[in-house]
DNA sequence: GTGAAAGCGCTAACAT
DNA sequence: ATGTTAGCGCTTTCAC
């Protein structure tokens, strides 16, 4: 007796193949409909179509995936999309490749290498038509997996070092230099620069190395504080208190932010104390986030091109999606430019 | 001759097959060992354990899902990272699905009903093991998609009205309400709501409508200026000065806005005509973001938990994951709070 | 242009 | 505790 089998689990409503049978042609055909419109003939088409919108059906990208050995994900792995740098990378990573057919597939560091490694070999395990990674400072082990991943690796927001595949972004010393350069040039001789926690964030740390670089090339005196925490606006204030207090920083002192927050924070917090920007001190940021072209004083600021980090990488990596050459190695540097405003 | 098949495409390095050929046990033990590591013996655990570390061997997950029919994929779509109170959220989600193995696909719908729909059909086309979606108003096809969808739904950022399934949230209306009433009971009888686009964004439609129906409950007159761009600090400095120069809003007057970026730029702009907060004017933001506490004066402003809604989020998706009863239109109100402080 | 057939790498019922 | 077996829903050669 046929104790017929009923299906293990929940199953598919509908399919390729119900779709198929429907239309009355077979399943490659349909498949291929799916694919390529244009090498079905007219009246196959219009029956395949016509069978589709009746039973509603929505193709299962997993199985696609699978057969395919490619899946229309791109994975992103950035430190936190609450950073707003990220986040506008993202966005713009989002619409790019959405147009596409791509989706994103989101992990977060939050600074951490441990977690980073982890994000890359899970990322790694859903076959992501490419890989997108912050920065270009990883484990070892992430690094290889990375190397070895049979699939277009984009680090970004960070240039200066041998990247695994391409990399899109720009120099953080040169950010760094630039803004004591401002200063200098805006008369200031006493140079600080406030930062969060450089130690997690080298891409902070090495606008702050660039900034006291050029300090020295110029011959000025330039100091680093820096503060354990994440760089907020609080932060700002809090820094620029014990520059004030600790430090004693004379009137007159130039100051570097490691981000427009840290810049705000300074701002009101030297408003607090009754201290005049740009008269008494100067206060140069980095970002252009929202709210830096209308504070009060407007905020001077290095804008990096988020979004276009965010572009750039989704051109090159539906290039490579298309075939297209693209020599491993390419380095796309999208710049940075100085926004002189009333805080200098 | 034999032309011996070479393989048609690119394909996986190393399977659970290879892993159990080196093991000498069958595929199916080394999924099971996979899958729950003390269903196997110590001996063919050694053995498999060893194995896959000799071969490097990583799971593909794509093929996980099509034979397990389900994927460790959240769906989760907002309007945009870029927008901090979603960013909150998204990364509350993502470090308390992380830990559960949950990856996060990420969607923007951009305030665009008709993306929002594109988005929910190709999520869905990923068999997701739950989706989140940004507030209760989505067009019919969408409801109906996420009816259907056969997963768990959780609806965030917006209470009182029908969920699909299970909401996390709080009443925007409440929020508008409140602002309202705080502003009235510090003595300002004349009170302005300042918003940016809400034809788009119907949650800060919502706090609007609060804001004004309270004030009419108060007996106080009350007015609602919006602006048809993003709700950004530059948008709230145009507002103030659409308020105070075509409006000749008297000193006195309490102002709410949709939210802090907007309550900044008010406060920027009013600093630079020497109008005074809160001696000349009031202001209540809505976020309680990153800069709120330290600003100069400190902005009033009600607080949402955005972590906490991807929480609570999070902890229903487990739940239902686990198989635990989480009765259809669960909802969770996650509240909010009113931090007075020095702009009110 | 269309169809038959053979998987993609894994899971899960069932038998042992 | 382990193995056998039969797919999951789709793509992709290859032959017609």
């Amino acid at each position: 007796m046929d104790k017929s089998r009923r299906p293990r689990r929940k199953i598919q409503r509908v399919t390729l193949s119900d779709v198929a049978q429907m239309a009355g042609v077979s399943p490659s055909t349909v498949s291929l409909y799916l694919r390529q419109p244009e090498a079905v003939s007219a009246g196959a088409s219009q029956i395949i179509q016509a069978a589709i919108q009746k039973l509603n059906y929505r193709p299962n990208l997993i199985a696609r995936g699978l057969a395919a050995a490619s899946s229309r994900v791109v994975s992103v792995i950035v430190p936190s999309v609450q950073n707003a740098f990220f986040a506008e990378t993202v966005a713009a990573l989002q619409r790019e490749l959405g147009e596409a057919k791509l989706q994103l597939l989101l992990g977060h560091t939050e600074y951490n290498p441990r977690t980073e490694e982890e994000l890359v070999r899970t990322a790694l395990s859903w076959s992501p038509a490419a890989l997108v990674i912050a920065g270009l400072h990883h484990s070892d082990a992430t690094r290889k997996m990375l190397e070895t991943a049979g699939v277009p690796v984009v680090e970004i927001w960070e240039l200066g070092g041998t990247p695994v595949d391409m990399a899109v972004g720009f120099h953080h010393h040169q950010v760094g230099a630039l803004t004591a350069r401002h200063l200098a040039s805006r008369g200031y001789e006493n140079l600080v620069y406030l930062s969060g926690r450089t130690h997690l964030d080298t891409r902070a740390d090495e606008r702050a190395r660039g900034f006291l670089a050029a300090a020295e090339a110029l011959g000025l005196p330039a100091r680093h504080l820096s503060h354990p925490a994440p760089a907020t606006v609080e932060c700002g204030g809090i820094l620029l208190s014990q520059l004030v207090d600790e430090y004693g920083a004379a009137p007159g002192t130039g100051i570097g932010c490691s981000n427009d927050l840290i810049a705000l924070g300074a701002l009101f917090e030297a408003q607090r104390r009754g201290l005049r920007i740009p008269q008494d001190f100067s206060v140069v940021g980095f970002g252009d986030l929202g709210f830096s072209a209308s504070s009060n004083p407007s905020l001077s600021t290095i804008r990096p091109f988020g979004n276009v980090i965010g572009l750039e990488t989704a051109r090159l990596i539906k290039a490579r999606l298309n075939g297209e050459e693209v020599a491993p190695a390419t380095v796309i540097d999208t710049g940075f430019t100085l926004l002189h405003r009333q805080s200098s």
